[in-house]
DNA sequence: CGAATGCTTGAGGCAGTTCAATTCACGTGG
DNA sequence: CCACGTGAATTGAACTGCCTCAAGCATTCG
């Protein structure tokens, strides 16, 4: 999961085929906290998530880290370079992972619609990160915050139907990390955007939208430079 | 062309099949400034770049621009999300491409080997994207300009044998937009590593690196919290 | 040669970081 | 059930790296 200006594209990702009791490689269990694989570790397989949440990391030397993405159901994680794994992969929330064996993505031999589905998935995975860039290079803590926010939030509709909270299973590290900030920051951040009624937190890991076109107007830069004008202020009056 | 951890991977994109004259659509001649595609449009080539640089670009609705990509020859672009370019596609010097089909990439059925040579330069660039994650997210400007350096070096490297300069086709702003910066501070940044002694400014185009060494030590980070014990003074001495 | 455009340099400001101190959430044991 | 301990989250204060705004400089092109 990449934070996006939200096109609702990010959303369309095809749920591909449901669990299927015949597949070679069923749907498993992991548990919170346990490691799908390390950086440099063969591929032999990619897992797309059923429910739970997974979260993709990359390190310097240094110790300084990125979070590359969250790993939310429908999202398939492990494509290979060079046979590679080229993050490491942990498991935030006990989890249902359905696993397709290397080959379904490098040869269309055993299953062409499977085949199809994953190099769909892999372009769309490029078509994300592009956006990510963006979110990255271009905006400013509160808009990164407002955009996590928002994609989280319509993550949550998708899944379970409208909803206007979203579930931060993983820490405020985990997410300044991925949003290429301190953790001080994102906390800050959030409590401003509590404090202009926006959101509320309720607690650490449940944030409700109670302005969501508010927040989505946050997320786009529409907060404008003068605090007094701003969507901040001014829809949290309007509401 | 995303700029890496030099890992080397990043030189090792397949050069696909050399220029067919028989092949269904050839190489073709892009003129310096030209476009080859608007984000939105449907997709119905790709292209590998055989000679000269294209410029990737996304922009926000407010102006605001990120770089996403630097085409250098070997690369491939045009990957299509929902059948759409999600990004810009520009001419940034006189350019000589090969066009591939969609169809090269979507199905195996005409050419199985191009496919997986298309499905490979997807992936790879999947990793390489990751890598520039870190770098927009978690590299300061000396490292980030650095690392660029670096890359277009070793890209030279690569193309035209043993280099120690870099030939910076696009503009100061192109830069920045794609390093997360802004014009005046990758122009005073390169100035800094100027003065260290580490690259001369042969001109606006064209970057010589005087230390590769140590400008490969900027780009990793290490270039110390303390001036004075750092690669930029250290290893200026040293060399 | 003059205008236009892009690059460099300077000065000052600010968003986000850094360092430090509470506060909060939650599990553990008395 | 409550005191305690631990780690995470929040908040505060000061700093700094990068940005903004502005002025000079170089290169190109008419």
């Amino acid at each position: 999961m990449y934070v996006t200006i939200l096109s609702g594209q990010s959303l369309n990702s095809p749920s591909l085929r449901p669990a299927d009791p015949q597949a070679k490689t069923g749907t498993s269990t992991f548990r919170m906290g346990a490691n799908l694989y390390y950086e440099g570790d063969k591929v032999e397989r990619l897992y797309q998530v059923r429910s739970g949440v997974l979260r993709l990391t990359r390190l310097m030397e240094d110790g300084r880290r990125q979070v590359i993405s969250f790993g939310y159901p429908g999202d398939i994680v492990g494509f290979p370079n060079d046979g590679l794994y080229h993050t490491d992969c942990d498991v935030l929330t006990d989890a249902q992972l359905q696993a397709y064996p290397l080959s379904s993505l490098e040869s269309g031999d055993g299953d062409p619609d499977l085949h199809k589905e994953l190099l769909q998935a892999a372009l769309h995975e490029i078509s994300a990160m592009q956006d990510h860039f963006m979110m990255l290079g271009r905006k400013s803590a509160i808009e990164k915050v407002a955009s996590f926010l928002c994609v989280l939030i319509e993550r949550m509709s998708t899944e379970f139907g409208p909803h206007n909270h979203a579930l931060l299973p993983m820490s405020r590290s985990d997410i300044a990390d991925f949003l290429g900030l301190t953790t001080e920051t994102v906390s800050r951040t959030l409590s401003q955007i509590r404090k202009s009624g926006i959101i509320a937190i309720n607690n650490v890991h449940t944030v409700v939208a109670l302005q969501p076109q508010a927040l989505f107007a946050l997320s786009q830069g529409h907060g404008g430079p003068d605090p007094d004008k701003s969507v901040l202020h001014g829809m949290a009056r309007a509401g």
